[in-house]
DNA sequence: TTATATTTGTGCGTATGTATA
DNA sequence: CTATACATACGCACAAATATA
């Protein structure tokens, strides 16, 4: 435990003791003893003691003489399931109420070339480009990026602003079944403008999720880019 | 500048100008003068000397005594494909040279009651937990906690070490063939602990995956929890 | 109830690391 | 380079609160 990169021991501990709580999620769980902590990571108890009262102070942990150190209970975030066929009305309603999509902007424009190549169409094709948030609970959650061929899906705009989803849009359009072919994710600081919709700090951190929506025939017709608010979501992912 | 947060300032400081770094990403920059580093920060100028000295240390920065400093160039973004049959080193050695695994920690302990539930053993039975640090091309990219039976695997982490890979040490108990299960996918501040092995700015993020992987007969034998460094890597599900 | 072990809380001395001037 | 101030980390000892036999 002695290398020389400028964080001190007790910070380590500390982390190292938040990664306890990560783990074993228990609400009102008790931390091993401040000697058995101390014997872990190989530090004096004092270190710990020093460690455990940074936690208290920003309200992870409290403690009770003679008794022991116990955790708090941390905000759960929603499970987001991916699958080949995720749908985030079908999601998120098992977990929250009212789910909502709304449209915050939409737009006609030339498909750039990475669009193009996603939706198997020319450059400079006409496409959707759709921006849209995602609420449950009253808590927005995500905000999306959704690009989609004009000339396949001429009134998908309309039909996403009256159904709030994009699957019931699609449905619209005589599409009643597609699935996701791939999905990549990456994770930044959120975009002002995204913080803006999200109702979250100009620090917060994003997911991001780019996925390509295959129709039946294995023919692309949606690109979408998923902004989630990584304090109150993870993705599940079943293989 | 005077924060008791047990981070020390030449720390800070280098990872204020590593931010730099990042936001000019022009290969070969010239770094602000240490002067001008020291008032930017607020600091002492030996101590801006200390952090430049820490990066030059890691290859980020080199000086030229007399002319300034300068950056060298960061590399993009690399792929880590998840599957059902996800393995570190053939991910990465397609796109990077050297993939390497690095055991950091190991210990044995009780198994408390979410590991249990994992792994399908009884609260209280032993299990190792491994600390593995995971290195392409000299980058450092993830951090991984890992969770297995003792019982099963009583000699997992002498194997890991002397073969740097999960899949070998798994080998050398017999199993040949395993797959993933599930991928739970979060995103987070760096802890102080993993920005020091992912040589990392303390604000940066991290991609939390947590993920089962289970025997052929769909017995669960692994639970990890990685975290990727976001700004090296993407994470791509195939579906 | 008492007795004992466990756990947290406190004090003090010493050595080393960090940061400034 | 030295000098100074402060933070960090350790080791030991003991008191106070709690749990348990």
């Amino acid at each position: 435990m002695n290398v020389d990169d400028g964080i001190a021991r007790w910070r380590r501990v500390a982390d190292g003791i938040r990664t306890l709580a990560a783990e074993s999620d228990a609400d009102g769980g008790l931390l091993p003893s401040e000697a058995a902590l101390a014997e872990r990571f190989g530090v004096n108890r004092h270190t710990v003691r020093r460690a455990i009262a940074a936690l208290a102070a920003e309200g992870l942990v409290h403690t009770e003489r003679g008794r022991g150190t116990f955790f708090r209970k941390l905000p759960g975030r929603l499970h987001y399931p991916i699958g080949t066929r995720t749908r985030f009305s079908e999601n998120i309603s098992r977990q929250a109420r009212e789910p909502a999509g709304r449209l915050i902007q939409a737009s006609v424009e030339p498909a750039d070339a990475r669009i193009a190549a996603a939706l198997g169409l020319r450059i400079g094709a006409a496409v959707h480009r759709m921006e849209t948030l995602h609420v449950a609970d009253g808590m927005p959650l995500s905000v999306s990026t959704s690009w989609f061929s004009v000339e396949r899906f001429p009134a998908i705009v309309a039909a996403y602003a009256e159904t709030g989803s994009v699957s019931k849009a699609l449905e619209a359009h005589g599409l009643v079944d597609y699935h996701r072919r791939e999905t990549r994710v990456a994770a930044e600081h959120v975009s002002p403008a995204d913080a803006a919709h999200l109702a979250c700090p100009a620090d917060a951190i994003v997911i991001v999720a780019e996925s390509l929506n295959v129709d039946p025939e294995g023919q692309p017709m949606q690109r979408s880019r998923t902004r989630f608010a990584a304090d109150r979501i993870e993705l599940v992912f079943a293989t």
